[in-house]
DNA sequence: CTGTTAGCGCCTTCAG
DNA sequence: CTGAAGGCGCTAACAG
């Protein structure tokens, strides 16, 4: 009675259910269903094999599939946490390249302790997807550091990395720099970094496009005016306090994150710091928050929906064997500054 | 030559390529790593496996277990985008859980069109997922028009649906009657609630919450003291911007996400109403950026981290043939109000 | 204590 | 144009 129990619940149709309702051999239903287009199948069968899957909502078994083709057709996105201002665009352009191609993108977030390593490991060792987009420098730094089995398909997202993963990149250097510039135009010379965090990739490349666009300019640069903190907003507000003790005090401020620049707005306020009057600032990264801030933020907007889908891309050529250069920069657009309120004429100049 | 090529270059060790290591059979070696509780195995062959794997580098191919468990060890979450402000915490929640049960988390953005239902038949139809947390109000839409078929293991939050899926709530109308309580406190009594969208079920209860203190308090609601709106900051602004219009003005605004509760402030500074001086402001949802907003905002800080863990575990039940109620609260902390400096006396009264 | 045997649901030669 | 047969990698009785 409760022998043969565990058949009898199977709920799902299979191919061989289609099979025996179209009359036919399952290998066709097979055929037909997937459109095989190295054979010819006879009108009258694929129109009675269709309403047959039709009648019975057949769906295929991606599992199965997976087993035998040997690939998921699933991509993961790893990134260090859900709800950051910058994820939102990388993935809907991670996802909507991965659509077009008739992949399915799994995002995983890594922000719990160990979880990086553990979701590599479910996702990409045991075979739930076909490549990872590393999206999460904790993990990067894992793999930095010694982790190489089983990472032939991966793509590291906006991190340059030793050992050979190919990786993507947008210009973070010429991003700050048109910040930079921006400020520079308005009239400031005494103008400090608030950077990320210190020995991390993006930080640098940003940090040096500061330098770069100062040094065009013909303003000196030391290491001093570089801060470094981290990418939230409560480094923000510290690593702004810092700069406000500084003496002489910048007129204005070049962010490393939008995140950081709210922190860091927040400091300047408690200071009684007005911006843009007494102090200028632009963040480097966009989002439709920057617009309701006070005052509305000057932005650098990088072209993250772009990164995403690059590096899909990347992944997908990497999938069919093409061969990709270790390292890619992220194609047009360029970094678009987003003027809004807080940039202004310093007042003592 | 190259013919072949397919199995060599299969580099994956299998079970089998452990048993030929060990010297025994693939169904012993499948019984040590799975740590099966019901075989005896001698000391020396299960050192013998262990040191093979171990040697080998063996992971267990997911989707063959799954083809033969019938059950994949993952649950999907499906989220409307990624980046919103609420959504890491239901994340991680739903994933603290899930590491813990041995079940792995993977989320769906599904901010693309049509990408809701899409994710849905990757995930569940085709059995990618054992089941769905679903908080995305986009498909749960779709599945209360009747989009029926395999929606056995899904669990909805913070949305009540009709049609028997199981769902959890927060509950939201404690939280608003709390924030709209600190407003009546501080003597407000002309208070307006910026809602959000009509017709969604949150929206409603948050609504609902605030009539009810308001009533509770001894003071009128009409219908016309709720102004919907959607809930992004561009929503809140044009929302806010209705209720500065109001005459006479209300004093003080129940927002019904943090949000709209920035573009709200926008639009109050626009005007040149000051908050709280001006106008007392008191936002549904909590996220580190309130408190460096300007002035910093007092919120109701949900239990999220919870509505997350609890709908996982919800799942878990469900998956293990425990009978789950139709609508389950989110079981304790209750909302917490966070009092920061978006609330103070009003001017003429 | 360990090996043998059947599949899970699907794809893919190879025959006919 | 369609059917038969084998196998993807793993688990789970059932024997020994």
């Amino acid at each position: 009675m409760v022998a043969g129990n565990a058949k009898a619940l199977r709920l799902v149709t299979t191919l061989a259910d289609v099979a025996r309702e179209a009359d036919v051999d399952l290998s066709t239903v097979s055929r037909v269903l997937r459109n095989d287009p190295r054979t010819r199948v006879a009108e009258r069968t694929r129109d009675r094999i269709l309403g047959a899957a039709e009648r019975l909502g057949y769906v295929a078994n991606a599992n199965a599939r997976s087993l035998v083709r040997r690939q998921t057709m699933t991509i993961g996105l790893l990134i260090p946490t859900i709800g950051g201002f910058i994820y939102s665009d990388v993935v809907r352009g991670a996802g909507d390249s991965a659509r077009e191609r008739g992949y399915l993108l799994v995002v995983a977030d890594t922000s719990g302790t160990g979880s990086a390593e553990e979701s590599f490991h479910s996702l990409v060792r045991e075979g739930r997807v076909d490549g990872l987009l590393i999206a999460s420098g904790q993990l990067t730094d894992v793999i930095e550091r010694g982790l190489t089995s089983g990472i032939g398909n991966c793509v590291i997202l906006n991190r340059q990395i030793k050992g050979g993963l190919p990786s993507i990149i947008e210009d973070d250097e010429l991003g700050m720099a048109l910040g930079v510039t921006e400020l520079i135009d308005a009239g400031h010379r005494r103008i400090v970094c608030l950077a990320g965090p210190r020995n991390v990739d993006t930080t640098r490349r940003r940090a040096k496009g500061f330098s770069r666009s100062m040094r065009s300019h013909g303003i000196p640069v030391s290491a001093a005016d570089v801060i470094y903190s981290g990418f939230d907003e409560a480094d923000g507000f510290s690593g702004m306090s810092q700069v406000l003790r500084l003496s002489p005090r910048p007129s204005a401020v070049a962010v490393g994150s939008l995140a950081t620049a709210i922190g860091a707005m927040a400091a300047c306020r408690e200071r009684g710091v007005r911006i843009p009057e007494d102090m200028s600032m632009v963040a480097f990264h966009d989002a439709p928050i920057a617009e309701f801030l006070s005052p509305p933020l000057t932005t650098v907007a990088m072209p993250l929906y772009e990164l995403g889908r690059q590096a899909m891309d990347l992944m997908h050529d990497r999938l069919q064997g093409v061969e990709v250069p270790q390292l890619t920069r992220v194609q047009s657009p360029p970094p678009i500054l987003r003027r809004r309120r807080s940039v202004a004429a310093p007042r003592h100049d």
